[in-house]
DNA sequence: ATTGGTATTATGTATATACATAAAGAGCTG
DNA sequence: CAGCTCTTTATGTATATACATAATACCAAT
C-alpha cells in the first residue's frame, strides 16, 4: 500500500519532513493546504493541523492565515537548552556535588547591575558569592544579586549550606527572565576562585529573572575552563 | 464575575500560570485532572489539554498518564535559541555584512574532526576557512569541514562570494545535528584572523549536521571578543 | 492610478465524542 | 512477600463540525 502507515499526527509530520528533505517541497514552496492534505492522507484536518503547527514551531514551516503554508526559506532552527539547577547538572554528569559560600553582604551594586536590576542609586541589594564544585574541583562561580524588596525572605537565609541558586528555584517562582551567553577572559578573582590561570577563556551565563513586574535576581555564572553546553536540533 | 474572560486555551494557560505563581498550586502538587478543570473553566477537555500540554512543553508541568499532572519540582526552564544564518544575524543588528574566503582545500582532517564526522583514516574532506565581518570588523571566524561523499555538489562551489554557511543552508537540507557552546582562549590564528589580542576569551559554537545517516558538515564558529548570545525565557 | 471596502480563503480554535495507551493500584497466587 | 494479572484512570490522540480571524485578492469609486 502506498500510504504505508500514515495515521497519527506524527506520521503526517514524518511524511511532510520526508518531502522537505527529498526536496519534493523546496524552500519557499507553498505546500497544499490542510484540507487537501487531510484528504490525501485520509485523516482529519485537525490531525494535519497538529503536525504542521508542530513543524512551524520547530521553524521548518512558515504559516500565515490565508497565505498558506510554505517551507521556510531560512530554516531558523531553534535549539532548546535546558537550564537546570546547578547541583542537578553536576550530579547528572556523575560528579560529586559540593557547595561553599564565599561571601554574603548587603551593598549597593555597581552601576551595570543597577541597570539590569532597575534599582535606584543608594538602594542596597543582597550580594552573594558562592562556588559550586564537581568532584572537588571548582565548576562554576555564582555571583548573585538579590532584590530584597522582591524577596524579603532571602534576608533570613544564610546560604551557608544551600546555594542561592537552589533556594530561589525551590522557593521563589518567577514569570520570566533573560539569559545571555558570552565568553570572558579570566581575571584575578576568576583565576583565584576557579583555581585556573589568569587569561583563560571562560564561559559566562548572565541571567535575570522577574516576577510581578519586579526584578527578583540577577546572576553571573562563571564556568571553569573546559565547560561545554550541549544541545541537539 | 470571578471567571473573568476564561475562554480559549491561552486563558486557561494564563489561569494555570497564575495559580502556580501565586503558589495556590505549589511545586510537587498534583493539580486537578483535565476533566475537572474543563468543568471548572466551562470549556472542553481538549482546550484544557492544549493549555496543559503547552505548559508541560515549557517545562513547568510534569504530566504522566494515569499519574496525573503536577507542578514541576525543578522547573527546568527551556530556553529556545534561534540559530540564524550569520549574514542575517549581522544584518539584523544593523551592521553592514561582508564576507571573505580565507582558504579552501581538500585534506585529511585532524583526528578530532575525523571522530565528529565519522570518516575513515585517509578520507579527505573539503576544508574551508572564512571570515564574516560586521561594519568592517571581524565578527566570526568560520572553520568548516564538508563531507564530499554526502555533498558532492560542494566540490563545484568556490565559496569566493558566498559563505559555506549560507550555501549549505540554502542548498542542503539536513535532518538534525548537535551544537556545543563553549569558550576558549584565543591562540595565534584566532588573534590574527579576528584582529584581537592573544589570550582573550572567545565564544565558540561547534555544530555538526547530519542527514540520511551521513554527517554532512562540521563547523567551528569562533566569535570575536564581545559577542553575546541572548535569549528570553 | 490610488484608495477603500468587501468577498474569499487558509489557518486558528472550540466543541463533543470516541477510542488508545500507559501506568498505578488492587487483588490473586505461588 | 515477590511476582503476576486485571482493573481503573488520566492523559493522548483522532474525528466531524462549527465558527473566528487574518490576510489576500478583487472590484468599485474617486
Amino acid at each position: 500500500m502506498t500510504t504505508g502507515g500514515i495515521s497519527g499526527w506524527q506520521s503526517v509530520q514524518d511524511e511532510v519532513l520526508r518531502r522537505i528533505h527529498t526536496r519534493q517541497w523546496k524552500p519557499g514552496d507553498t505546500i497544499p493546504n490542510e484540507a487537501e492534505l487531510s484528504l490525501e492522507f485520509g485523516c482529519a484536518r485537525a490531525t494535519v493541523n497538529r503536525a504542521l503547527r508542530n513543524l512551524a514551531e520547530m521553524g521548518l514551516l512558515d504559516r500565515k492565515r490565508k497565505a498558506g503554508t510554505r517551507v521556510a526559506l531560512h530554516p531558523v532552527r531553534k535549539a532548546t537548552l535546558d537550564i537546570p539547577v546547578i547541583r542537578r547538572d553536576i550530579e547528572a554528569k556523575g560528579f560529586a556535588y559540593r557547595y561553599s559560600l564565599i561571601s554574603r553582604s548587603m551593598r549597593e551594586p555597581p552601576i551595570d547591575v543597577r541597570g539590569r536590576m532597575q534599582t535606584r542609586q543608594g538602594d542596597r541589594l543582597l550580594h552573594i558569592k558562592a562556588l559550586h564544585m564537581a568532584n572537588g574541583r571548582p565548576y562554576v562561580f555564582e555571583n548573585r544579586w538579590i532584590n530584597p524588596k522582591a524577596v524579603p525572605q532571602a534576608l533570613d537565609v544564610d546560604f551557608e549550606t544551600n546555594s542561592p541558586n537552589e533556594w530561589l528555584v525551590a522557593n521563589i517562582p518567577f514569570e520570566g527572565g533573560d539569559i545571555t551567553f558570552s565568553a570572558k577572559t579570566s581575571g584575578q578573582e576568576d583565576a583565584h576562585v576557579l583555581d585556573c590561570g589568569e587569561g583563560e577563556g571562560l564561559f559566562i551565563i548572565d541571567r535575570s529573572t522577574w516576577s510581578g513586574g519586579q526584578i527578583i535576581t540577577s546572576v553571573r555564572l562563571t564556568f571553569a575552563p573546559g565547560y561545554r553546553m550541549h544541545t541537539e536540533l
